[in-house]
DNA sequence: TGAACAAATAGACTTTGTCTAAAACTCTGC
DNA sequence: GCAGAGTTTTAGACAAAGTCTATTTGTTCA
C-alpha cells in the first residue's frame, strides 16, 4: 500500500465517521456521493454527482442520488441553493455565506457572509421561525446582449 | 352598457395601453393574463394563471403561457420569484422588495426593501454587473416537525 | 444460519417547461 | 376590401428534473 493509498483510506473512513456522527448509516453509495461533494467546496447539480459517482462503472442510481442528497441536506451536512428554475444545486460549503449567480455563464459562486451586512431585520409573519435566509446577487457579463 | 362593464372595458384598454408603451402588441391572450396578474399585487405560478385564464372557456394554451410570461419578465412587467425547486412564480409587483418563503405552507409574502438593510456590498466579479437582488427568508410553522 | 430491517435499484411515472410546424391573426399599402 | 408579410397562437410531441414503487440486495444480530 502506498502513501497515495494509505490516505485516501484514512479520508474514507473519516467519512463514514462524519456520517456516523450525524446519525447515517455510512453506505458505500453514501461515502462515495459524499466523498465528490466533500472534496472542496463546491456547488454540484444532482446530475453532475449522478455522471461524476458513476464516471468508472456504475456505483450509484439515480434514486440513490436523490436520496442521498435529500438526507444530507436534512442532517445540515450540504445546503441546497435555489437559483435555477430547472435544478437544485448542493453546496458543500454549509458555512453561512451568499451567492453570485451568473445569469449567462450559469456561474455560482460564494460571497462569504461578512461581505454582506444586513442590520435590519423584517419582522416574521406570526407562528412562524426562521429556517434560513438566501441572499442571491444575479449578474451578468458585461458584453451580455440582453436588455 | 351598464357601469361594471364600462369600467372593465376602461380597464382593458388602459392594460392595452400600457403594454403598448413598453413595445408589446396587446392581443387578447396577453391583456387577459396581464389583468389576472395586475389586478392585485400577488405570486401565481405558470400553471395557476393557464388555469384561471381558462376557467370560463378556452383563452390561451400552455405554449402562449409560458410564452407571454417570459415576454412580461423581459419588458420588466413582471418578476421571475424562484424559491421552490420546482415552479416559478410570477410576482406582479416590481418595486423593489424582497420574500418571506414559507417552507410548510408555501406561502410566498412580501417584505418592502425598506425593512431590509444591506449596508455592505460585496464586490462583483470582474467583467461583471448587476441584474438584481434577491433576498429570501425561509420560515417555518412554530409546530412544524422537521428537525 | 436466518429473521428483520435498512438501503439500493430499475424503470415507470409526474410535472414543469420547451419546441415545432401549422393555422390564425394583424397590419400595411394599395 | 384585399393581398401579402410578419407576428402570434396553438396542439401536441418532446425534454429534463425529480419522485415513486415493487423488488432485490445488504446488514445486523441473535
Amino acid at each position: 500500500m502506498n502513501d497515495q493509498n494509505h490516505i485516501k483510506i484514512v479520508a474514507e473512513r473519516d467519512i463514514g465517521e462524519q456520517l456516523r456522527e450525524v446519525g447515517i448509516t455510512p453506505t458505500q453509495q453514501r461515502v462515495q456521493i459524499a466523498e465528490i461533494l466533500f472534496a472542496r467546496p463546491q456547488h454540484l447539480s444532482a446530475d453532475q454527482i449522478l455522471a461524476v459517482v458513476n464516471s468508472n462503472g456504475p456505483i450509484a442510481s439515480k434514486a440513490t442520488i436523490y436520496n442521498t442528497l435529500g438526507l444530507f441536506a436534512r442532517k445540515g451536512l450540504v445546503r441546497e441553493v435555489i437559483v435555477d428554475p430547472n435544478k437544485v444545486f448542493y453546496d458543500s460549503n454549509t458555512s453561512e455565506h451568499h451567492h453570485f449567480y451568473n445569469l449567462d455563464t450559469g456561474d455560482l459562486t460564494d460571497i462569504v457572509a461578512q461581505d454582506v451586512m444586513i442590520n435590519s431585520l423584517p419582522e416574521l409573519p406570526g407562528n412562524t421561525q426562521p429556517a434560513g435566509i438566501d441572499i442571491i446577487f444575479r449578474i451578468r457579463e458585461n458584453d451580455s446582449e440582453e436588455a
